[in-house]
RNA sequence: GGGUAGGUACCGAAGCGGUCAAACGGGGUGGACUGUAAAUCCACUGGCUUAGCCUUCACAGGUUCGAAUCCUGUCCUGCCCA
């Protein structure tokens, strides 16, 4: 059987396909294929990492597929075990619902809107009672659920796994039932959890979906993957500014893997590291933002960081209030009004007294002086963070 | 339920009556250098009205001039047994 015209365009970036043949089959049935990707809305962010499996679902309905796009608010209150070494913190039912709210919106920065259909998992699985939840269980073995990598390394490490984490593949399994997934899409940390909807599937007597993972992004600091919670990710949401400078700051050696999986062609030997990273940083501010946002950005980011010229840049406008205030307040208060940042006033001690704060270009680390107020300019908090005052 | 080993800062892990805001490593932050890269060096990494003071070593009590360190109880976790 000759491939189907689209199978080449549609295993592109995939790091596995199981099985090859159930996915020829699958296409080979001309019918539009129902292609299921599960998220848990565990934060409030969707960012470049979900942005791997959401690109790839938006290329199944570019070629008249049916994206169906699982919001895991169940789930999401078990947490996924993936890829942990301890129980995830749970979550309520309101915050997950809305973290939800905030996911669909920048999901569809990369999703067709018209065309995908959104599903809440609550919608079956809070009304199951408890019967029907023992049944389900009967399904799958302890040992088949304990052959997970994650499971296994807590035994190894003799640390705690609590009974409900095991139900999380179970869950997801039974989404692919509840939908008729042809197509389940997911990073590889999803593959053992996507067989299980293959196993439930079958129980079932559904035709069997075939498990696509992707590859998973690493994170900013190049060694973990991308999460919210490591803190080392970019946001679909964040601004220009913010998305461009983040992607500067990710090393020489992540760049042609972030080449690759995100703008989905390779990293050219023979271009300047810090060109192409410019390159990489614009191209991904376009493409969730717009081409001029990106190219002001960019600009912004040059005068800024690389001219270090502050009296330039934009920045945002601080106001002391009240009279008489000694630096620590400033900073504090600055970081506060500016950024919405938290900082204690010790902390802002030592950034002074490490020679962080700067008023005009020239460090002021006595913490306990008086500040120039009559004066207007420039006064940089950190590496990132700079007030214009007056 | 029984036995046993434990619960120390973001993580790992020392400390086992005072010299402990707590060694060391990792991580993180800031500075120098620079390309917001890497490498390297330095500093910081509980809070505050900071030569000092206050709150921390699972929780609650107790012993002591003095406890992360000793005692009692409670909660939690691993392992073995039932």
């Amino acid at each position: 059987m000759p491939d189907h015209p689209d199978a080449a365009f549609l295993r592109q970036g995939c790091e596995k396909i199981l099985s090859e043949d159930d996915f020829h089959a699958k296409l080979a049935l001309g019918r539009p294929l129902r292609v299921k990707l599960g998220v848990d809305p565990t934060a409030p962010d969707i960012h470049l990492g979900h942005s791997i499996s959401l690109t790839k679902l938006r290329e199944f309905q570019d070629r008249g597929h049916e994206a169906i796009l699982i919001i895991g608010d169940f789930t999401a209150m078990i947490g996924d075990p993936s890829g942990r070494s301890v129980t995830r913190p749970q979550l309520t039912h309101d915050q997950v619902l809305a973290n939800a709210k905030s996911y669909q919106e920048q999901a569809f920065k990369i999703l067709n809107r018209e065309s995908a259909r959104i599903v809440f998992n609550g919608e079956w699985f809070e009304s199951m009672c408890f019967e029907e939840v023992i049944k389900l269980n009967s399904r799958v073995t302890l040992q088949q659920m304990l052959v997970r990598e994650d499971f296994r390394d807590r035994m190894d490490k003799g640390q705690p796994i609590r009974a409900h984490e095991i139900q999380y593949p179970i869950m997801q399994g039974w989404d692919s039932v509840m939908v008729k997934a042809d197509i389940e899409l997911g990073g590889t940390d999803q593959l053992f959890n996507i067989m299980v909807g293959r196993d439930l599937q079958r129980e079932e007597g559904q035709p069997q979906q075939v498990c696509m993972v992707m590859p998973i992004l690493a994170g900013l600091d190049g060694k973990k993957k991308m999460s919210k919670s490591l803190g080392n990710y970019v946001a679909l949401n964040e601004s220009p500014g913010e998305m461009f400078g983040k992607i500067m700051s990710i090393s020489d050696e992540l760049m042609p893997t972030y080449y690759e999986m995100l703008l989905r062609e390779p990293l050219s030997a023979e271009a300047h590291p810090m060109e192409a990273k410019k390159v990489l940083a614009a191209r991904i501010t376009a493409r969730f933002h717009s081409q001029p946002e990106a190219a002001t950005a960019r600009e912004e980011f040059e005068t800024r960081f690389s001219r270090k010229d502050l009296e330039q840049a934009e920045l945002p406008t601080f106001q002391p209030q009240g009279t008489a205030w000694d630096l620590v307040s400033i900073v504090v208060e600055a970081f506060g009004q500016s950024f919405q940042i938290t900082k204690s006033r010790s902390e802002a001690r030592r950034l002074i007294e490490g020679g962080s704060v700067q008023w005009g270009g020239v460090k002021l680390s006595a913490p306990k002086e008086c500040f120039p107020q009559a004066e207007a300019g420039v006064l940089k908090l950190d590496k990132t963070h700079a007030v214009r005052i007056g």
